[in-house]
RNA sequence: CGGGGUGUGGCGCAGCUGGUAGCGCGCGCGGUUUGGGACCGUGAGGUCGAAGGUUCGAGUCCUUUCACCCCGACCA
């Protein structure tokens, strides 16, 4: 996309409302727009970067054979109450409305009912399980307090799956399959290095532990020990050392680190679809329970983790897998054969399916170099007429800084 | 929800003891510039979060209220 097109600007300050680096730095790139406390919009780069998660995760969740779904964002009061969850007293932070007519309505904070509830007519025997279905979707949270940007906010994307299995060894070998899902995802983002599958309270959807994938962090809201060998962690929530013998780590080989929530995989047991009245007959025609696991990311809040994690002293960082565009292309100066020098490597780029932000406005070169930093772009082009002259271009790596004269063959090579 | 802080052009800020708003960035126009956020000139743009009050007079004082940030609690 040409930049001169783009009504998106960016800003040298940051707005004064905002303390953390991710809001800081989105605002400034000109990725997101704050609408209030904790919900934000996003501008034609943030869409990209969301998209471009998105897409990661639907292909693993594919992968292990989830089916995507798009559930309501407004959800009756019956099916809430049949599992004991619409009561205020039980679940604080529901954003509740109503039907001009009086009815109650919840707005969409989470989804085992109603999906257990879309699936019980396709769920009558034991060859119609299991099943893997998910969906990707705004959720709403009346949090008491939003904060750190797009890590706790009251309205955002998150990625939820759940899972239908005939019995507890056919759950565990789901639930394990999608924790292996969930670590790929985080690899191909970019941050599997330093995410690790934690054991964490189940809450109130489960007596056992539930897994959580903690991002480490500095802005961190969570405690963790992590044990580097073996790739694991323990919350301090349930850091006791009867739940460290449970997990056979040792607790002279953790170590206490911040981190990030960037996903949540609970055990739910029959839970639901008992409540809901959800069965199946067996091969013997008897009724059997439905064993059910479910299994959130946050699309949002990984985008605020990126952005967070990865940005240095000017601006944004984004790993290429999410980045907004792969190529951000300099034209210094406005003369003819600068401008179809720059016209033609655009074009060629674009045809080869390579995203590029292409800088044809009319400024000077610091500001286009500037704003290739702050908006995190992995690879700079530049053309100009005294590269022309050499029949060269000039290629700098975000991340490494390192500055290469290239040929347009091995430019093309590098970025395709 | 408890504690602390902040609201003044699009953004960042200044405005002492009350005397009807100022700077930087950005923006428009003209010109000089053109490899690291240029420079000169010129211009537009705010009624000071909102409501009420005190006063001859309120951005400055008082009351109420809304919003935002930080710490804590909470966080399915």
């Amino acid at each position: 996309m040409r930049l001169s097109t783009l009504f998106t600007k960016t800003s040298k300050t940051a707005p004064a409302d905002e303390q953390a680096k991710n809001a800081q730095l989105l605002i400034r790139a000109g990725f997101i727009h704050k609408e209030m406390a904790g919900v934000y919009a996003y501008l034609p780069l943030g869409v990209k970067v969301i998209e471009n998660i998105k897409k990661i995760v639907r292909e693993e969740m594919n992968a292990i054979g989830g089916q995507e779904v798009m559930m309501t964002a407004l959800q009756p009061r019956d099916i809430f109450e049949k599992t004991d969850r619409w009561d205020d007293a039980k679940v604080d932070n529901w954003f509740k409305t109503k039907l001009a007519n009086g009815t109650e309505l919840g707005l969409g904070l989470t989804h085992e009912e109603p999906i257990v509830d879309a699936l019980a007519p396709y769920v009558n025997s034991y060859k119609d399980l299991p099943i893997f279905v998910y969906q990707i979707q705004n959720k709403f949270r009346n949090e008491l307090r939003a904060k750190s940007g797009l890590l706790r906010g009251r309205e955002f994307i998150m990625k939820d799956m759940y899972s239908l299995a005939r019995s507890q060894e056919e759950h565990i070998e789901l639930y394990e399959r999608a924790a292996q899902a969930y670590q790929r995802v985080y690899d191909r983002l970019g941050i599997g290095d330093i995410t690790y599958r934690t054991a964490a309270d189940g809450g109130i959807f489960t007596r056992r532990f539930s897994d959580e994938f903690q991002t480490l962090s500095d802005i961190g809201e969570d405690t963790i020990y992590v044990d580097e060998e073996k790739r694991l962690a323990i919350n301090e929530e349930v850091y006791t050392d009867e739940n460290l013998a449970k997990l056979g780590l040792d607790k002279t080989k953790l170590v206490k680190k911040k981190g990030v929530e960037v996903g949540n995989i609970f055990p739910l047991e029959t839970k639901y679809t008992d409540a809901l009245d959800v069965y199946y007959a067996n091969e013997s025609g008897n009724k059997q329970q439905i064993i059910m696991g479910c299994y959130g990311i946050g699309i949002s809040r990984l985008m605020g983790v990126i952005a967070e994690k990865f940005a240095d002293d000017k601006g944004l960082v984004w790993p290429e897998a999410v980045a907004p565009a792969t190529v951000y292309l300099v034209r210094i100066g406005d003369g003819a054969e600068v401008t179809a020098c720059a016209d033609n490597l655009y074009e060629e780029l674009s045809k080869k399916g390579v995203m590029v932000l292409y800088d044809d406005r009319d400024m000077r070169p610091g500001e286009k170099f500037a704003d290739a930093e702050l908006m995190g772009i992995p690879h700079r082009v530049v053309v100009s007429e005294r590269l022309i002259a050499t029949k060269s271009f000039e290629y700098v790596s975000r991340t490494s800084g390192e500055k290469q004269v290239l040929t347009r063959p091995e430019l093309l090579a590098k970025l395709t």
